[in-house]
DNA sequence: CTTACTACATACAGACTGTATGTATCATGA
DNA sequence: TCATGATACATACAGTCTGTATGTAGTAAG
């Protein structure tokens, strides 16, 4: 019987402390916030000490990037899974995708770090960049193509991709208030409508 | 000449001190951000203690919903006077709206407090409660009237609200990254223009 | 098997928040 | 007008947090 001195590879340590310490992160602000989060918490939670948390990361903040951008991935990953293969069309593709993001986003902890703690924690700067690495710029692209073939009106391609997840985000982060997302999801098919 | 044993009367006083925070509280919060700012900092720019402070204001967060709050109630005034007495139809008081609030907003300081730092700190249920209380529930009203007279169609009305103001919202934001504010209200136009 | 490097663990300095307590100024009733 | 209480602070302190510096154990490499 092996005690507790297990030999394990760098690799597998760093992976195992940094998955526990992100695994931890996600949690405690998700359920507290950034702020009210404190690094001594995270690291007791996760099972390791302060200076494995600062090894492995510059910051705090550098953690709380790291669990972002986790978040981002998971998210398009959801919406990608949820529209179908080929949509009939540019506008049923945004409602699919519409529903598919108001799913993903049925968390409130994953709002709490999204759409609130992140933009006044990392910028939405910053924010927009991490979605659109991760999201491969999806929505943008669609709506490019969408406008190239005549299917929706030609708009500033930009502002359009901003405020359609303007109201993709206020719309989740109403629902996670008590909302109904039928009532949300209704003024997105409008606005969708108008695009044609 | 009087030495400086003024005499003052408390609520004098009061009012002087609590001014001379928010006003100090308020550069410092735009610049640098809720978090970022210390309460010493803030008591050295407006030339008090912390002592002070903390006799007026329960503590920092409750300072930052003062100063919130105050950032409200300006730009509700701002939106108001940009609106013309009788707007030719809902959409058009929309439209004017629209500019006016983008006008109001077109200051980083205040979108940073009102929109980054804001639903962080204080929460967007709270926050959407000093909208309503500051500004009247002026575009809920507005939007349930133009419902009824039939000048757009029947949505469900808190849903169509929060989208709306999320649109006005990100459009501010965008705009106090540099983007163009022209590009941002056309799409406002078109959404406004699908509601007829 | 030695040497270097990685992955931590521990200790510490500086700063910040909120509170407790002390003091000066103002209001008030006799 | 003077004592008494209330208000508006000022100062000191306790507890906590962040980031860094330094020390150590386990791993890789020759």
């Amino acid at each position: 019987m092996q005690q507790k001195g297990k030999p394990r590879s760098n690799q597998a340590r760093t992976e195992a402390t940094r998955s526990a310490l992100l695994s931890a992160a996600r949690k405690l602000f998700s359920d507290k916030g950034y702020a009210e989060t404190s690094t001594p918490e995270i690291v007791e939670a996760a099972g390791v000490t302060r200076g494995a948390l600062y090894h492995h990361f510059e910051d705090k903040l550098a953690l709380f990037r790291s669990v972002v951008r986790e978040e981002y991935i998971a998210v398009a990953d959801e919406i990608t899974a949820s529209v179908k293969a080929e949509p009939d069309s540019a506008v049923d593709a945004l409602r699919q995708g519409s529903r598919g993001y108001l799913q993903a986003m049925s968390d409130k902890g994953r709002v709490r770090i999204m759409l609130l703690d992140g933009p006044a924690v990392v910028g939405q700067v910053e924010l927009d960049k991490i979605d659109r690495e991760t999201s491969a710029d999806t929505l943008r692209l669609g709506l490019a193509e969408a406008m190239e073939t005549q299917q929706i009106k030609h708009l500033p391609i930009n502002a359009l991709t901003v405020q359609l997840s303007a109201l993709f985000d206020r719309a989740a982060l109403a629902v996670s208030e008590g909302d109904d997302p039928e009532d949300h999801l209704e003024i997105l098919d409008a606005f969708f409508a108008s695009l044609t």
